[in-house]
DNA sequence: GTCGACATGTGGATAGTCTACAGTTTCCTG
DNA sequence: CAGGAAACTGTAGACTATCCACATGTCGAC
């Protein structure tokens, strides 16, 4: 049991985020957690205690930005978006995601 | 600023480790840190603070156990090698890192 | 009015990397 | 043969990003 659960891959939950603020437009944070379930196909399951951490810190480096708003439910919340520097911070993880992948399946493709 | 310098995938080091082992056999901690680097053309650069933390950790799991021996610089050294348990392991490790790709794969095909 | 889903947050634990230091052995060079 | 470079192993402490568990508040439905 338990541990078929894959968590999110430690260092790509900024650029998961970032993503979807690109994707989808802005977005309130609870609504960020869900498509991220959603594509994973619930392969990922994201904590409260992942995400909004991970949004001020994002925020703090001003790669995304609030702005108050009310949700379909009617209900007050942020609404966050991308940043210009936020955009080109995307091109920067992107590229650095795949470095790390191709240089894992550099060794993955040695033959036993 | 600074650095392009792309470092180990957060929780890659056991599986890159495991699977050094199996292509290569038995070696010796600092050929194991030699041969990630080369493989990953210093792309990676392994700090001895990481590498034998980590040879640490995957013996006391047991999927790896040294056994004492001489390098091929005549200097005492301690020779690791897979364990039958640590074969496993490594197919463990695969599949994980094969599921994460994938689902962080399935957002970046996402069309902006 | 209260209950459940929506929504935002905080505190502490955990884990795996990093930097930086410390030490031994063998070979090479002057 | 002294001294240093390179091979080789290790430890301590910081840092960062995730996790789990808890706390708070809003709104619509019943």
């Amino acid at each position: 049991m338990a541990d078929d659960k894959t968590e999110i891959p430690y260092g790509t939950l900024d650029l998961l985020i970032l993503k979807t603020l690109e994707t989808m437009g802005p977005m309130h944070g609870y609504g960020v957690a869900r498509r991220i379930e959603q594509v994973s196909e619930n392969l990922l399951t994201l904590n409260q205690g992942s995400i909004y951490p991970a949004l001020i810190r994002l925020t703090q480096k001003g790669w995304i930005r609030t702005t108050p708003g009310v949700s379909e439910t009617k209900r007050k919340v942020k609404f966050y978006s991308l940043t210009r520097a936020g955009k080109k911070q995307l091109g920067v993880e992107i590229a650095r995601w795949e470095t790390a992948t191709a240089v894992v399946a550099r060794f993955l493709e040695t033959p036993s």
